[in-house]
This record gives C-alpha cells, structure tokens and sequence, in this order.
RNA sequence: GCCCGGGUGGUGGAAUGGUAGACACGAUGGACUUAAAAUCCAUUGAGGGUAAAACUUCAUGCGAGUUCGACUCUCGCCUCGGGCACCA
C-alpha cells in the first residue's frame, strides 16, 4: 500500500502534467515462498499462484492504483520465462574476454563462459536432506526443521558477475540513487586492490601466494597463514612433522558452522606447520608458516602474510602464539606551527620525549616555554652512546632538575615528524621516542640559567593532555598510545627496517615493493572482489527450468533457442527429494531426451534457476509485454528506458537491484538494450511497523490487513493515510487511532461541497490556494506525502472557517486531492458537473501574484529574541518598520531606551535590534 | 570495528540560517444527547508570574564553536535504528 500509493499519486500528478506515464506491475511468482505455502496446503504450484495474483489484483483494483493492466506479466507464464531462459543461453553462450563480449564455440573448454558449472559446497540440511537456498538457512539452521546446516560440495550453475564487478562500480556515477544505496552497492562488490605475492617454501618446488592491500609491510611479515582448505596443506603432508594434530585442525574446521567461523568474538586459533618455512621474497628471510580458520579460504588466494605489527587480526594471533611482532610502519606528523619549508635541506634526528607523572598528585611534568608561548614535554636528541631511557633521564634532569625517575617505560616505536628548524634554517626529519616515567620523590637539582630563562615548569592535570595544551606534532599519537596501549598500528605512516625503502610513505612503499617484486618474478599487482560469482542453480520444482542437455558424449548442449519455453512439467509431487537432486530428476519422461547434437541418449538439466532470474529483466518486458520474437523490441526500449523512477523496498537495494544492474549491462553489450543502466533514479520507502512498532509479520500477529481498513474507512482514507503516517523513507508504526484523524478530515472534505458558493473568494483563501498549489507540487517531486497531506487539511481547514469557496477554487483544490484521494476527487469533480475526467485535466500552476505577499509578517527580536510581529508591504524601509513599531504599544515599549549597538533588518523577514 | 540514517511536546511529526512545535492523534473542559457514540467549540511544551492578563525563564540527545540570530552550518561526544563484517 505504501509503496503503490505513493507510485500511483506521483503517477497521477505526472500525467495531470502531460507526461506520457509507464505504470506497470506483474507478478514475480516463481521461488521458495510459493513452493513452500504449495507444499504446506497441498496444491500446486500453479494453483496456488493463479489464486493468489487473483487476491492481490483485487486488492490492488480496490487501493485504485493505475496500472497499466495490458501489460501485466508474470515470471511464471511460459511465454515470460521463454524470454528468462534465452538470456540464460545467451550468458552460456557468451564470455568476457580482455573486457569485450564475445561469442564461445560450443566445443569451446576453455573460454570462462559467463554461465558455468562448478563445484561448490551448498547448505545442506542433513535432515530433510535437501540443499538449502542461503534465505532458507536462519542462524545456521534449515528454516523448516531447525536442524544445524552443513556444507556439502554439489556442482551448481554460476553466473559470471564478477567479470562486470568494475562495470558495476563505475557506472553508478552515471545515476541517480541515494547515496546509501551506492554505497550499498559498493560495499557488496567489495573492490580492493593490491598485491600477490609468492613467498616460496624452503626445500620444495612450491610456493604460498597470499594477497595483500599493504605491500608496504613487507618487511614486517613474521609468518604465513592458509586456510585451512588450502590445497597446499595435502601437497605438503610429507613435510609436515605434526601432520595428526593439523588434520585435526582441519576437521575441526570444516564441521564449524560458517556462524561459528566468521564469528568475531571468538578467540582466534591455529596450528604451525612443524618443518615447513616459507621465504619471504623480498629478503629472503624464513618464516613460520600457520593454519588458521581465521583466513577465509575463498577470498584472495586463501593465504595471507601475516604482519602482527599493522594488522589486528595478525596482532592478536601473534600474541597468543608468541610469534615475534616486527614493527615497519611509523606513524608520521606534520607540525602544523612549523611546517617544512621548501627547497630547504632535510637532516634526520632522533629525540626522545618524556613524561614524569607525579603520582602522589595525577600530574603530570611539562614546560612552558616563554618565548614561544606553548607547552612541551620534557624533551632533545639523543647523545651518542645513550639509550632511549638514559637520553630521556638526562633531558628531564637537565630541563627540570628532577633526578629521581622510576619505572621507565618506552611507549610504542618512533614516530616520524616532519618541521623546520628556523634557528638553523634547516628542515628537520625527527623520529621521536615517548618514555614514561613515575617520579621517585621531590628531589631535584639546580638547572642552568639558559634552562631557567628559556621555560617555566609546569604541573599539568591529566585533562591537559590533549592536542591544544601541548604542541608536539606527536601528541594525538601519544595520547593514542596512553589511552589503550596494546594494538597494532594499521594506519598509513612511513617505513623503517625496510632496506632501501625506508623512509618512503605507505603509498609510495606499495607501489615500490610491488613493482621490485614483479622485477624478481615474485608478485603483481591484482584487484580482488568480495563480491562471487551467483550461484544460479536450485535443487527445487518452482522455478525456470535451466535449458541444458547433459550428453554422455557431447558433455554441455545447450538447447536451441528455437526450443524454447522448455516448460516446467505439471505433475502431482514436486516436494524437494531424498537425494538433493531437484524433484525434476524423478520425472523420467521428461528428463530423458535425445542428444539435439549427437541423438544419442541425454538427460536435461534438473536443476531450476532462483526467484532473482526473472525480477531480472522483466521491467524490461513492460515495454513491450506480448512479443513473441524478442524479449522486447528496441524502439519500444529506447522509447521507454532508462526508468526514470524505480521505487521499491529498501530490502531490495542490494542484491535484487545488483543481479539486474548486472543483466541489462550484459544484455546491453548483446545489443538488446539501448542503455548502460535500467534505473535513471532509485528511492524506497520505509517500512511500516506494527501498532507495536515492531515489524509487521504474521508469526507477531501485529498485521493489518488493508482489506479490513478499506472496508471501514474506504480506499482513499487508508491511501491518504499512509502517505500521513510520516516521512516517505523513514520506517513508522500504524497507529490505528491515527486513522481517525484523516477520516475526519475526508468527511468534512465532503461537505464542505455544500459551501461552493458564487461569491468571489477572500484574498486570505486565494492565497492559501495558491500557496498549497505551489507546496504540493514540490512536495510530490521529492516524495515528501506526509506533507501533501496536511497541506490539504490545511486549507480544508480554511474553506471551513471561510464558510464559502468559488467553484473555481473548489475546482482546483479537486485537481490537488486527486493524487492521494482519487475516487473522492473524481466523485466531487462529477457532483460539481464538470463533465470532463479529472485525471484529463491539467495540473494547476500557482499564480504568483498570490505568492508574493502583499502583506509580510516581520519578526521584532532584540538579540535574535523575538518580542513580536508587525504587519508591513513586503518592501517596506527599515525606517517604514520602525515606524510601525513605535505606533505598536506593546513592541515600543520593549525596544524604547535599549543602547542599540547596530540593527539588522532583512525586508520582509526580521528586525533585529541588537544591543551592547 | 566500518559505512549509512535518525534523536524536536504525552504520541506521529512540521520548519530555503530568521516567530520552534505547522498538520494530526491523544488528553482536559464545554455544547448537543435520557445516556453513550459521532459531531461541534475551547484549552493543551515545561516552569515562574497574575484575580485574569501582561510579562518572563527554560526547551529541538550532550558539550563546544561560527553568526546579530542555529532544530538547521562546523567540530567533539552520547544514544537508537539499518547495512556490512576475520574480505588480508
């Protein structure tokens, strides 16, 4: 109701306006809701569909939705899915090649078709014994029996979407949609791009490949992590001198449930391979080499390098394990107060910084320098022959004559700041130290003149540490540090203990070790996708049938097109079987055919495509729904496309609009199309809530059915009262008292066609009429209905208190109901004896005349604190409104005598006194 | 953890940087009625103030900032909802 309502009034408004409007439904009746409410009941399929279109047709007859009836499809007709099951063979028949479409031999092996078998491992329910499609599977339970899910390897049909993931990417700069559902969008294909690289295993032949976006760590890898499916681990058994305990990782493994697996909280675990040491190319350094269920075994190459320093998940697993954490990034600053000069000469130096926390107080040690007016930690360079610790003891000693410091602690690695040093006119690299220090007692030494000129000591509070107060560059990372102490350092920064790439920022590194790589035959650059290819087959009776021939000898035939629709058979048990196949399997006289190549015996594919197959065209089909010979003929496309409007439930801004997205781009580049993408602009509703506010659904009990409200209230009450009910796209909850409310207001509405009278309008109500014309037209443009709504209320209201309206007025307020209203609009343009139809007429336009007021209400306000109103011309002089405003007791009693610093006035909008 | 949205009376919600709370629900009082429902009229953010007004203070999650003026813009937090999530 939501969704068409809103549809329909737009629609209704658009062809008011004179645009040729496409609204159009049909029925995507194929999938897991039907079959499964078929099975349940005991019926057909078919059935079942034919009577529930039937209801919902009558339903939606009754809301009074303008659909384009001539043109209603539905996915499960012969004649629609013919169509569905032409473009599967097209995506057989088709690859992508160096990103071009081209045509594949029917003999062809090798060329990655963009549709294709493989093997790969489905949800399994062990007790009904059927593959489960992934919305059948709730929290790793099979949704009828509540049984526990496992994975079971079955060959499946596969779309090659990931070979339009870029295009899929890129193209969406070229619509309209909000911004969240893009992000959706790119979110799912999840790009990213970085690095292969082989790290060969010592005394073998074979190498671990893992993927990598941080090539600048490197130098930090201290282990090699495979999943546990990795192949390698069976190549390398022999090798392998704890072989029982990592088998028994390995099962462990598989028989955790994904939920289990991808669970975050839980600790995270592994086994070392015993004797294996893989060499990491870039300095040939042997490291460790792991199994971990926390490396996901179909994503990149099922192997990482794991760099405990700038990774969490590698950090904690290092941890836990005691494997050596080998820090290659530092952070790096640049001193906003003292930033590096160009053209000016760069000197490296180390410094450490200090902090003393007196713990008798909380405070903590600083110094204010004089001349320069800021705060600092104790702080200098580092002397030859010092360490950290005793550089930094010697630099409080000496700035603040503090000797007596305990419990020293180093915090972190360096960090890298770049400034210019203007007292040497240099540019200074600094790669600084923080120590931590306890203070022992009072006892401190006289420090030097110098010393005592240049800074005050200071005692700072703990909130005083912070950004503002103290000027290191370093400080955020300070504070980062102190706050929570044990993590890794993921960021970007700059390299150290990198051989010649020290020094080089993350960006640079990337691209340097990389391109060093490729030179030695060690790695590449690669873009990797979370988003995989779309598992197309189901193992059910209620869906296309995939038009496929297996032959013994010939492998893969595709039917020909000429044979299409391969009609789904009507038969009288299509529950899921024992064995996993597809019920279909067990219909012999329709399984069994002849090879079309070879006419020896074959069997046709079994297995039926998903719900998504025919939701993925069929806007397509509305352009041209009774063609025979195409799926829609082109003029008719380029006539209609791209959609200028696709609204729809949020539930399907990623995959549904995904999978469709992805169709029209490989249908554009067959030819068939005329546009890169289907959908000029995509908006979705909110959803409705329950009374209870939460979701409607029936196992809530909290449903209200539209029928029930339609009959009490009437269609046009329940329509104008979900547009009512709140923002378009923000969810809110039925209330059903609300309702009442929008009643009433119809119902007035309705008498008040006994107030048509031939007296001319007030300027008051010619006002109102003009301004609600303006409102409600932008307000329909943007979807904003709640408004719309008690726009209209609004000058019902005033129609009420006039007591009269012109019949032209009425007339016009008709045509501005008639979007969310239409059958009481209708009804009263034909009372009123306008004996054209309403939906003919022409949208109003609101006269500016009425718009720019006559007459402006300016706000009186002293500090921007209004005291009153005056009424003046919209054009009146500041002088004109201070006028007004001594003539008016109240108002100059409130600004009389006040010491007026300045007056800000804005001519038809406020006058501001603003005082000292 | 990351990415989006939200947070305004008792409730749903309005407000191009310019009178915060439109419109509606609910509530209270009144009219009509034997009575109730329906309908109509009035009041309705909180506090102070008054016989009643006038008037006044505080209010758009919290804290800063920009501005003559901030629900609206900026920064930092809190919180609720949604999406994604061991994606290297």
């Amino acid at each position: 109701c939501m969704g068409y309502g809103a549809s329909d009034a737009y629609c209704r408004r658009k062809r008011m306006q004179g645009f040729e409007v496409l609204f159009p439904v049909g029925w995507d009746a194929f999938g897991l809701p039907t079959e499964n409410y078929a099975i349940k009941t005991g019926r057909k399929p078919q059935e079942v569909t034919k009577e529930n279109t039937n209801n919902f047709r009558n339903q939606m007859k009754k809301m009074g939705f303008s659909f384009d009836w001539s043109r209603e499809i539905n996915t499960t007709d012969p004649d629609y899915y013919k169509w569905t099951q032409w473009i599967f063979l097209q995506f057989y028949r088709h690859a992508i090649v160096d990103g071009k479409l081209v045509e594949v031999a029917d003999d062809d092996k090798n060329t990655p078709r963009l549709a294709y078998q493989a093997e790969i491992p489905i949800n399994w329910c062990p007790s009904c014994k059927i593959g489960l499609a992934n919305e059948e599977v709730i929290a790793d339970k099979c949704e009828r029996c509540g049984t526990e899910v496992v994975k079971r390897l079955q060959k499946q049909w596969m779309l090659r979407i990931t070979a339009y993931a870029d295009r899929l990417i890129k193209d969406l700069d070229t619509v309209d949609y909000l911004e969240k559902i893009k992000t959706q969008q790119i979110n799912w294909i999840g790009k990213s791009e970085g690095t292969n690289i082989a790290f060969p295993i010592s005394d073998t032949e074979l190498q671990i490949e893992v993927f990598t976006t941080r090539a600048d760590t490197l130098f930090g890898c201290t282990y090699v992590v495979l999943s546990p499916e990795h192949s390698l681990v069976e190549e390398l058994k022999e090798k392998i001198e704890n072989w029982n305990e990592v088998q028994n990782y390995i099962d462990n493994a598989r028989n955790k449930s994904d939920l289990e697996r991808e669970s975050i909280e839980k600790e995270k675990t592994g086994v070392k391979l015993e004797g294996v040491k893989a060499i990491n190319p870039i300095n040939n350094e042997k490291v460790d080499v792991w199994i971990a269920d926390y490396v996901l075994s179909n994503y990149g190459t099922g192997a990482v390098m794991a760099v405990p320093a700038h990774d969490e998940r590698d950090f904690e697993f290092a941890k836990k394990y005691n494997i050596p954490i080998k820090e290659v990034i530092i952070p790096e600053r640049i001193d906003k107060r003292n930033p590096p000069v160009a053209r000016k000469e760069k000197f490296e130096r180390k410094n450490v910084q200090a902090i003393v926390k007196d713990t008798k107080t909380g405070k903590f040690l600083c110094l204010h320098s004089k001349k320069h007016n800021w705060n600092t930690f104790p702080m200098g360079g580092i002397n030859d022959g010092e360490d950290l610790i005793q550089a930094a003891k010697r630099e409080v000693t000496e700035e603040t004559g503090y000797v007596n410091l305990i419990n020293e602690k180093i915090l972190g690695g360096q960090v890298r700041a770049e400034y210019f040093a203007k007292h040497k006119d240099q540019n200074r690299i600094s790669f600084t130290n923080l120590i931590c220090f306890e203070l022992a007692d009072d006892k401190q030494i006289e420090v030097s003149s110098e010393e005592k000129e240049e800074n005050n000591i200071l005692w700072i509070d703990k909130k005083d540490l912070n950004t503002t107060f103290m000027v290191h560059a370093e400080m955020d990372i300070w504070l980062d540090r102190l706050n929570n102490p044990n993590h890794a350092f993921t960021n970007y920064g700059a390299l150290i203990n990198s051989q010649e790439f020290d020094g080089l920022t993350s960006e640079q590194a990337k691209v340097k070790i990389t391109e060093k790589l490729k030179s030695i035959g060690a790695g590449d650059f690669v873009v990797n996708y979370k988003l995989r290819d779309w598992v197309f087959s189901r193992q059910h009776y209620w869906g296309e049938p995939i038009p496929i021939i297996h032959c013994e000898k010939c492998g893969i035939v595709p039917l020909d097109e000429k044979d299409l629709p391969l009609t789904l058979p009507e038969v009288e048990r299509y529950e899921p079987t024992n064995t996993g196949e597809s019920p279909l399997a067990k219909i012999l006289e329709w399984v069994n055919v002849k090879c079309p190549k070879c006419g020896g015996d074959a069997k046709r594919e079994t297995d039926t495509m998903p719900n998504w197959a025919g939701s993925s065209w069929y806007f397509l089909r509305y352009t041209d729904p009774k063609n025979s010979e195409q799926l829609a003929n082109i003029d008719k496309l380029k006539y209609w496309l791209p959609i200028d409007l696709y609204n729809g439930g949020a539930e399907h801004t990623t995959l549904h609009l995904l999978y469709s997205r992805f169709w029209h781009k490989f249908l554009y580049d067959l030819g068939q199309v005329p546009t890169l993408e289907p959908y000029q602009k995509r908006i979705s509703h909110g959803i409705i809530l329950g009374p209870d506010h939460q979701k409607m659904s029936k196992s809530r009990g909290n449903v209200i059915n539209p029928d029930d409200i339609a009959e009490k209230f009437g269609a046009d009450t329940l329509r104008a009262y979900i547009m009512f009910i709140g923002p378009y796209d923000q969810e809110s909850a039925w209330n059903t008292t609300g309702i009442q409310g929008v009643y009433r207001f119809l119902v007035r509405l309705w008498n008040n066609f006994e107030k048509i009278s031939e007296k001319p309008d007030s300027e008051t109500l010619l006002i109102k009429l003009h301004q609600t014309i303006d409102g409600i037209s932008q307000d329909i443009e943007t979807f904003s209905f709640n408004t719309v709504v008690s726009k209209l209320m609004e000058f019902n209201n005033l129609v009420e208190k006039e007591g009269a309206i012109s019949k032209s007025s009425f007339k016009i307020f008709l045509q501005l109901l008639f979007p969310v209203t239409p059958h009481l609009a209708s009804e009263l343009w034909q009372k009123a004896g306008f004996t054209d139809l309403i939906e003919d007429s022409n949208w109003p336009k609101a006269d500016q005349k009425y718009l720019e007021n006559k007459k402006v209400v300016v706000a009186v306000q002293i500090n921007g604190k209004t005291k009153g109103v005056i009424e003046t011309n919209p054009n009146a002089s500041q002088e004109e409104v201070a006028e007004i405003i001594k003539q008016d007791e109240r108002l100059n009693k409130a600004t009389e005598n006040q010491k007026v610093k300045k007056i800000v006035y804005l001519s038809g909008k406020i006058y501001n006194l603003v005082l000292e």
